[in-house]
DNA sequence: CGCGACGTTGATTTGCCTCAACGATTGTGG
DNA sequence: CCACAATCGTTGAGGCAAATCAACGTCGCG
């Protein structure tokens, strides 16, 4: 297992001690997702924080007919899961599963709570990457809420732009809440320039 | 000034002595803002977290047409604002103003930053309320991406039981992402039963 | 009283969806 | 290595939910 990546995120906010950072590698849980399975399913109790740190994965949910809305996409270097299963232990209103096959760490909870006891740091770090979270999601929000289909694919764009060739249509489609079919036109239809 | 609901707010999540409440509440800035008036303009920075004490606040954004969005509603009880500019101390996306005369207490960036290193226990509380705010944010989003204008309402009303006779059509109408006309024509059409 | 903000209702328009068909690509098993 | 199914992107015809525009009655308030 390969911790740097998640150390090297961690460092950006608290420094740690040789021995915090043995201390804190020593409580990760490893775990390797191959493309179509899931981390989580809709329903299931979050065990903990999740760290990608290769592939990509995504949240979703799915409304009464059966139509997945992707909330959010997690290449290398995001936090993936339902905060709100996680926070409360309930049932989550999230599913996530790979888009690639790809490879988390972990943390359970109960490891977690005596981390932010025994390593005030991390609790300081988790404070500030909830508050970055609920910046991004609260920017999201707007997005969804003021921005016609257009503007909400521009700022898709700028936030995943290591994704845009990647990552099939479909998908972007249902983050930004439209129909495969109309992103399609929507794409094809301000192209009429090239050739 | 009463400090009487922030500090019950607080001692939900953490247990506080009487020196770290007194130091905590020397801290506090007290505002009055009478209805109309702005408790942030989009295009400043805020300068610190704000706590409703009475009245009722909300925020929202401003589109390209000069439609505004309402992202949050804030009665008594409620931090309001937005996060991104506070945290990254850049400028605000969103507006804040008072729907009724209000009070708010709040505090400014610098103090709180020196509270979290005095008094780790606030940093705790910061943690667990980002956390929770993140989660209520996440199941909004949910909300917005996968339901119809129908059930967006019943979420509201959920959401905020009190305010449902208060609050004028028009700002729910904004809330739920739809206009005052439609929202009016939905709640008329539903009631074809009552005379 | 008169003005402005609000809720309602109707006629019309539109952004986006639905359904259906088709070619291109991928991947999978025989 | 080829045949087949599955998935994806594209395009078109038609439909619907919600927006727009406009008019009107009501109410609270200066």
């Amino acid at each position: 297992m390969d911790a740097s990546l998640i150390l090297e995120h961690i460092s950006r906010h608290v420094t740690l001690t040789d021995e915090e950072r043995e201390y804190f590698v020593r409580l990760l849980q490893h775990r390797v997702i191959r493309k179509k399975q899931f981390l989580n399913q809709e329903g299931e109790v979050v065990k903990g924080p999740a760290f990608v740190t290769a592939g990509l994965l995504r949240s979703y949910s799915i409304d009464s007919n059966g139509f997945e809305h992707v909330i959010q996409f997690a290449p290398p270097g995001w936090w993936v899961g339902d905060i709100g299963s996680m926070v409360f232990q309930r049932p989550s209103i999230l599913s996530v599963d790979a888009l690639e096959d790809s490879e988390v760490v972990w943390m359970r909870e109960a490891d977690v709570d005596r981390l932010f006891v025994d390593i005030p740091k991390f609790e300081r770090f988790f404070r500030i990457l909830s508050q970055n979270a609920l910046a991004a999601h609260q920017a999201r929000l707007v997005s969804i809420l003021s921005l016609p289909a257009k503007q909400r694919y521009a700022n898709f764009c700028q936030l995943y732009p290591s994704l845009i060739g990647v990552l099939p249509q479909k998908q972007v489609a249902s983050y930004i809440g439209v129909t495969p079919e109309f992103l399609s036109k929507m794409l094809n239809s301000s192209n009429r320039s090239s050739m």
